[in-house]
DNA sequence: CGGTATATCCGTATGGATATACCGGTGCGATACT
């Protein structure tokens, strides 16, 4: 089983062996076992499910956001000889109809939806007579954090998935997304109704991204032209609203950047241009709403650049997540306002009275939701820590500041003179973070919604640590804390936090 | 909330100040119509 795997890799892909993270998701499908697989951009996710139809020498079903991402897809197994293809509402009658041979002669492999396809009767029909036909390996939800994020509102049929499951009872389900907090994996878990599944989390650092975050001039221009200019390769930048985007790339023209706008509201041969331009011009510069970016695989950009506050952090590291896929240095620089805070606080209240659907209770817990995401990406932005640790907290990651951002450098030239609490403090709950306990991922989840000063934070981060008796008070009285020797892993020096009694 | 487009008034300048209304992000599929 191990060789046959790694042959079908080598005979299919051309690589030498499995990326961290995907051999275990692979085996689990496999042997029938449901999956959630968090894995970084570029950790291979789709090969997840890729292989094991290639394994089987049957069918699995993709579930994907946009058609133009099953597209890109299909035309890249296709490039690799792997029979792969789409079932949307823009198909003529007869490619249907074609499509539809092709998979009950079981010459498909590989078969890409939007989930919005699954509420017509023919795709039923179609998955029934598949599961009878016990043609289908896998089923497979793609860029999974779109449940939590759109299933609300904008896509309901994102939160009607869990029909899959029991659909396909005896048909192995993997969700997979590159950046999903423990709430929202949690969400996947329950809306998808996945049984006992493997969980593969692998860290979203990313040891090559220079994040920064500074407050925003009147005009920001000469900033944002210096940014642009140092920068290799692609540049993103991200405006909140469709007419600033328009503004930006004229102004960004006018300056002799080689900039287009990029938004929903652009005709279809624009879009299509201004994507091919992003793509294939050695230095572009795409100005963008949130409607950019999902799929789109530039492995040399340079910098991604938000001209406001993003609503919320998990946004932030999948639009900020664009940079630097090849490895390469790459800055993600945030320009925000105080005053991003309430025209956001705004759209947030406003959303929240449109999709009733939920009823009040619902829709108040949305609501708090929303404005508690709020805070926290304040927090990252006010805060004197280090962005990337912050960020990460806000997505239930504990890891050492990253000594590459604006203030990890500000610390290291002396400029933040404040005593650093967070380097010890993410030592030591790292080491905590090996015994996955609950209490510490909820106490990461208070931490993350915790403004105010990094020095505060921190003092309160200890003393809840005594409190939940994670760790231990040292007994000469010292205010030295100990981690306690329980789990497998345990500090043997002080740890010297001290905080007001 | 805050910005921006449109309307209104002023009272004789073809503009300029002020008031008011409106809008703000993401896409699938199906349907109606040209």
């Amino acid at each position: 089983m191990p060789d046959l795997l790694e042959q079908a890799l080598r005979r299919h892909f051309g690589w030498d062996g499995f990326r961290p993270g995907q051999r275990p998701v692979v085996e689990a499908l496999l042997e029938g076992r449901d999956c959630l697989a968090v894995l970084p951009t570029g950790a291979g996710k789709s090969l997840c499910f890729q292989l094991p139809a290639l394994v089987r020498e049957g069918l699995v079903l993709v579930v994907s956001p946009l058609v133009a991402l099953m597209q890109d897809q299909v035309e890249q197994l296709q490039r690799r000889g792997i029979a792969a293809a789409c079932l949307h509402g823009g198909l003529e009658n007869g490619e249907r109809l074609q499509l539809l041979r092709r998979i009950r002669e079981r010459r498909l492999r590989l078969l890409y939806l939007a989930p919005e396809r699954l509420q017509v009767e023919s795709t039923r029909q179609l998955l029934d007579d598949l599961l009878a036909e016990g043609g289908l390996v896998a089923l497979a939800v793609d860029e999974a954090h779109c449940i939590s994020a759109w299933g609300h509102d904008f896509r309901p049929d994102y939160r009607r998935l869990g029909q899959l499951r029991r659909l396909c009872p005896g048909v192995p389900l993997v969700a997979l997304s590159a950046t999903a907090a423990p709430r929202v994996r949690a969400d996947i878990i329950r809306l998808l109704e996945l049984r006992r599944p493997l969980i593969q989390v692998r860290s979203a650092r990313r040891s090559n991204l220079h994040y920064a975050m500074r407050r925003r001039p009147a005009d920001p221009l000469p900033q944002v032209l210096e940014a642009i200019s140092g920068a290799r390769g692609a540049v993103l930048v991200y405006a909140r609203a469709r007419r600033s985007v328009e503004q930006w790339a004229a102004r960004l023209q006018a300056a002799g950047v080689d900039a287009l706008p990029y938004h929903a509201g652009l005709d279809p041969g624009r879009r299509r241009q201004a994507l091919a331009h992003f793509q294939e011009q050695p230095r572009p510069v795409l100005v963008a709403t949130v409607a950019f970016g999902m799929g789109v695989d530039r492995p040399d950009v340079g910098l991604v650049l938000h001209l406001d506050l993003p609503a919320t952090a998990e946004g932030y590291l999948q639009e900020s997540g664009r940079a630097g896929r090849d490895g390469g240095p790459a800055r993600c620089l945030v320009l925000f306002d105080p005053a991003d805070r309430t025209s956001l606080g705004w759209a947030i209240r406003a959303a929240g009275g449109d999709g009733a659907e939920a009823g009040p209770d619902g829709e108040r817990q949305r609501l708090e939701l929303a404005q508690r995401q709020l805070r926290r990406i304040e927090a990252v932005a006010e805060g004197e820590g280090c962005r990337e640790q912050a960020l990460l907290l806000t997505v239930g990651e504990l890891v050492p500041p990253c000594g590459r951002c604006d203030r990890c450098e500000e610390r290291r030239s002396g400029s933040l003179r404040q005593r650093d609490w967070s380097q010890q403090a993410a030592q030591l709950l790292a080491l905590l973070g090996e015994q996955r306990g609950r209490a510490l991922r909820s106490l990461v989840e208070e931490l993350a919604d915790r403004g105010g000063r990094d020095e505060d934070r921190w003092a309160w981060l200890a003393r809840r640590l005594v409190e939940e008796e994670l760790i231990s008070e040292s007994d000469d009285g010292a205010q030295r804390l100990y981690l306690k020797p329980t789990g497998r892993q345990y500090l043997r020096e002080p740890w010297p936090l001290r905080w007001a009694a």
